[in-house]
RNA sequence: GCGCCUGUGGCGGAAUUGGUAGACGCGUUAGACUUAGGAUCUAAUGUCUCGCGGCGUGCAGGUUCGAGUCCUGUCAGGCGCACCA
């Protein structure tokens, strides 16, 4: 039978044709350059941004824009308050997926990336986002790329000084050693040296080079990474998750490799405060202060038994010096070559061979109790008592000195571990029962410390002694003793490390670094970018190397400033250029800036931009960065600051997550070894299997029956048992949203069938931005028809009716009753309850058959930022030229919303019974009489005195009863 | 284990500073208009009860004239970190 859709013949010449109108002003938008925006002056700014897209070859699920049109929204309303509002995209392009595709098709990674992001394009246009794309930035763009590899050498040439918390130029700490050695410093550093400024001036370029690597922000460093074989790079610690790759899940493992990383660690006190200065949700700073993991404690320092060498512990229970029966090692550790014995040699070495053989995943899952003994002793400062040195897997050599004081009775890890090997437990906390397990609480009293009849080692003539105090006085009393007799010495530790800042890719931004003899050169700045060279293939050489290494051209010709051909290479005035490339976190760290002057080729950004637009007023994105980018960009940002770059030490000052959008799936039954499938209601009935169907051929959970057989060849012939209503009924579940659940939804389909306006309603209608919800396409047509009555509302047969003159003070009130529930409620992200607000008030204007201009003037302003596109049609019919962007927000008057009388709830014992009306300004006491008369006339009152009454104006008066 | 967040109808979710819990939307039910309805409009819709009136914000207490909101405990779910000394 031939289906024919009746609208295409029935002319309705004013119906609300949202196809129609958002292609015309999205056209007029671009024709008339109305998001195109500069620095100005006359206007206060305001920057608004969202986390660029990684621009995968899938395309845009409606949960995608669901952050964009949050921000637009708020764009928008800045810019109708008058502000002038910096709302700019782009493309986080560099990534992964690109180079998998490009080795197993040969593609470049530049052409698939390339195409994903016109494809995004295309996608984004068709929302209405007021994003100035002038201001594009792609990370894969040389143009851009040259400011993230200046950063790199910015940071090369810079190390940070601890005493004034910045960084400085490079230059400066030479000096210092060519004067001074590094006696008297206190800067940032990979491991403590000491050496005189005669040895310093004494060495030759590359020793002074590989000691200057020890203090760079950027620097070459021998790191324990994580190494992802399948992959064939190294990964930074928030791309692993339970020890296998986020991307791909493939496994990973620990690998000692020369790496380029980024001092963050420097930055780890300066990450801390600052986030006391910005808004930000409690739990994304609290989960940064987590990962910066500081922690006071104090450093002592233990001798070898026998020698004369020392070691260095950390700890934060400082109080337990007493009730330490053992000292353990990481395994890698140093110290571990230092401390064994010949006679536990091979034993140490078995374990040392045992503990490198299980991998992350491994340790992470089987937490057993393991452990060798070296041979060797230490010497407890307190006791003058021998501990014996063992190793175990248990201390991690990253954290502290990777090396520790065992105090099993107090620590629950210790305690396993001298269970385990039959080491003493020592008790020092008054009444703590250790028999069954260890006392971690850092409350009571301590004891034992000196034990009974014996003393403390002396120093001075003075010895420590805590029994009595609380465990905090008790850590404060031998702080101040290690420090006084030079025992150690009192210590901050973070758990934020250093970043490993290279890729063994193709995909990403190229070093400009050459080496000269081993010697790592930065290539001018004046020759920047350099640009990532061609290759045939995106896999690994055969020998080993990253995949620029089969990059034939690729050698640095030092005198005439440019890159030749590798066969050029002689080591003398041509050199090879690196080989790795940056990770991903290289060019999403200091985006925002360049947005601010995203042409500049003379500078990351001019002076000028970075004074008028400062930093992030609101960025908007999800929860999940909050260890990756969100740490490294304001890592990255104070370290321009520090530079006089940016000239704001934090850059996103207000930081929403947008929740994710989830999936929500639909289910066909099939009776089991047949093609006959039942509805979800009668399913119980026969043996069924849940199969996944494509959403997008069910409606309101009733399965297109013809749709599903024309939607697989295998259903073809399928056979259906429907419910009692004749319709098939599918199941349904909340998952993720991807292809192979068939329940991805895309924003191209919303627009086509509700219109843009309607979509971003709809996004925002659907719950509180910041939370995560499914996706449910059967609601949406409440928004839809909300625009079609707010449509109906302006426009009555076939023009808009707007008279003009005061509006009456019906109409005023529903009006300022909005426009004071929107201004507060988009201010404060709240957009659901704003929505519902319009709907109220139109319904209000409807009844009220209002045809003021006056309120429909205000009312297309106040849509705008919502369904800008609507609005900007509305406007227009109304008789404005311009663009309802650049209209007034309409102002809020209170005297409006007065009211003559008040109605006041009475209420008995805080339990509401009758409403009264008073006039305004009514006193509580007339209040109160009126109130206590009508209480006198209930008759089931009889035998209550009333004890008080309390009157809330304009809300309640409660009176308290008594029997 | 530690830290953070969240628990409200059939569903998504409202509820200013403690002041008539359930706005708004979906869904459902009834009616109207229709050849028709997966269109539109009107009304009802927390729950028990014929009604009066009870009971209701995960659970148990507490503070208060009055608690979804504040406090204590507890349970459930989510997120983050995790052998961090």
């Amino acid at each position: 039978m031939l289906k024919i859709d009746l609208s295409l013949f029935i002319s309705k010449d004013m119906e609300y044709n949202f196809r129609e109108i958002e292609q015309k002003w999205q056209k007029s938008w671009v024709d008339n350059k109305i998001y195109q925006i500069s620095e100005d002056n006359s206007k206060p700014k305001y920057y608004v941004l969202n986390m660029f897209p990684y621009p995968s070859g899938a395309g845009l699920h409606v949960g995608h824009p669901l952050g964009y049109i949050a921000s637009d929204i708020y764009a928008r309303f800045k810019r109708l308050q008058g502000f002038n509002v910096l709302n700019p995209m782009g493309y986080d392009a560099y990534g992964l997926p690109a180079e998998q595709y490009a080795i197993q098709t040969g593609q470049h990674p530049e052409v698939t990336t390339f195409a994903n992001i016109d494809r995004y394009r295309e996608q984004l246009d068709k929302i209405g986002f007021s994003f100035d794309w002038n201001r594009e930035v792609r990370t894969c763009s040389p143009g851009y790329y040259k400011w993230t590899q200046w950063a790199f050498q910015k940071m090369f040439n810079s190390f940070f000084c601890n005493k004034e918390q910045k960084a400085l130029p490079i230059e400066v700490l030479i000096k210092h050693f060519e004067t001074e050695g590094n006696l008297g410093l206190d800067v940032a550093q990979s491991e403590p040296l000491t050496f005189t400024a005669e040895e310093w001036n004494s060495w030759d370029d590359k020793k002074k080079s590989d000691v200057l690597m020890n203090y760079r922000i950027a620097f070459l460093g021998e790191t324990m990474v994580n190494w992802c074989p399948k992959l064939g790079t190294v990964l930074a610690n928030d791309e692993v998750i339970d020890g296998v790759s986020e991307r791909g899940g493939y496994p990973v493992e620990q690998k000692k490799m020369r790496q380029w990383c980024l001092r963050v660690s420097a930055y780890s006190q300066r990450l801390l405060d600052g986030l006391d200065t910005i808004q930000w949700s409690d739990s994304i700073k609290e989960t940064q202060r987590n990962w910066i993991g500081r922690s006071e404690g104090t450093e002592v320092e233990f001798r070898i038994d026998g020698t004369n060498d020392y070691f260095t512990i950390f700890t934060t229970r400082a109080d337990t010096m007493f009730g330490v029966t053992f000292m353990v090692l990481a395994p890698e550790s140093d110290l571990v070559q230092k401390v064994t014995t010949v006679e536990q040699k091979a034993e140490v070495e078995k374990y040392i061979k045992y503990v490198k053989g299980r991998t992350e995943r491994e340790r992470m899952i089987d937490r057993k109790v393991t452990g060798v003994f070296s041979g060797s002793y230490a010497i407890n400062p307190f006791t003058g008592e021998k501990n014996p040195i063992w190793i175990s897997e248990y201390v991690l050599a990253g954290y502290g000195t990777g090396a520790i004081m065992a105090v099993p009775a107090h620590d629950s890890r210790d305690y396993a571990f001298a269970k385990h090997f039959n080491l003493p437990i020592i008790p020092l906390i008054e009444g703590a029962d250790v028999s069954e397990e260890s006392y971690d609480a850092k409350e009571g009293i301590v004891s034992n410390s000196p034990a009974p009849g014996k003393s403390a080692v002396e120093y001075d003539g003075e010895s420590l002694m805590l029994n009595g105090l609380t465990i905090k006085e008790a850590i404060a009393a031998t702080k101040t003793f290690v420090k006084k007799h030079n025992i150690g010495r009192v210590k901050v530790n973070y758990r934020l490390r250093d970043a490993i800042f290279s890729r063994q890719r193709y995909w990403g931004e190229p070093f400009p670094v050459y080496y000269k003899n081993g010697i790592p050169c930065m290539i001018p700045e004046e020759c920047l970018p350099i640009q990532l060279p061609q290759v045939e293939k995106f896999l690994p050489t055969e020998t080993g190397e990253p995949p620029l290494g089969n990059a034939t051209v690729w050698a640095w010709d030092e005198a005439n400033k440019k890159i030749v051909a590798n066969s050029l290479i002689d080591n003398k005035t041509i050199f090879p250029i690196e080989l790795y490339t940056m990770p991903g976190f290289a060019g999403s760290s200091a985006y925002y800036l360049r947005y601010m002057d995203p042409h500049n080729d003379k500078a990351l950004l001019s002076t000028e931009a970075a004074n008028y637009w400062q930093n992030v007023d609101l960025y908007v994105g999800g929860s999940e960065h909050a260890t990756g980018h969100l740490i490294y960009s304001r890592f990255w940002n104070k370290f321009l600051y520090d530079l006089g770059i940016s000239v704001k030490e934090e850059p996103f000052q207000k930081l929403i997550n947008q929740g994710m959008i989830q999936g929500r799936s639909n289910f066909v039954y099939r009776i089991k070894d047949t093609n006959t499938f039942v509805s979800f209601d009668k399913k119980d009935e026969y043996d069924t299997t849940p199969i996944h169907v494509d959403v997008n051929i069910v409606s309101a959970d009733v399965l297109d029956v013809e749709a599903f057989k024309a939607w697989r060849p295998e259903y073809k012939n399928a056979e259906f048992i429907l419910n009692d209503e004749g319709k098939y009924i599918c199941g349904w579940a909340v998952e993720k949203m991807s292809k192979s659940m068939f329940n991805v939804v895309n924003p191209d389909m919303i627009v086509e069938r509700f219109g843009a306006d309607t979509l971003r309603l709809y996004e925002m209608f659907l719950g509180p931005v910041e939370q995560s919800k499914p996706w449910d396409t059967n609601g949406i047509d409440g928004c839809h028809r909300f625009l079609k009555k707010l449509w109906n509302f302006f426009i009555k047969d076939d023009s808009v009716v707007a008279t003009d003159g005061d509006a009456t003070p019906e109409e005023r009130k529903a009006l300022h009753t909005l426009i004071k529930k929107v201004t507060g409620d988009i201010d404060q992200f709240s957009y659901n309850t704003s929505i519902a607000a319009f709907m109220v008030c139109v319904n209000e204007l409807t009844k009220l058959k209002s045809t003021s201009r006056e309120v429909k003037e205000a009312l297309a302003v106040l849509i705008a930022p919502f369904c800008p596109h609507i609005a900007e049609e509305l406007y227009h019919l109304l008789g404005h030229d311009g663009t309802v962007c650049d209209a007034k927000w309409p102002a809020f008057n209170e005297s409006y919303l007065k009211e003559d009388n008040m109605k006041m709830m009475v209420a008995f014992n805080g339990k509401a019974r009758f409403p009264m009306e008073f006039p305004v300004g009514t006193d509580n006491a007339t209040i109160e009489k009126a109130a206590l008369e009508n209480e006198q006339s209930a008759k089931w009152l009889e035998g209550f005195t009333v004890a008080k009454v309390i009157v809330v104006p304009g809300k309640m008066i409660n009176i308290v009863l008594k029997k």
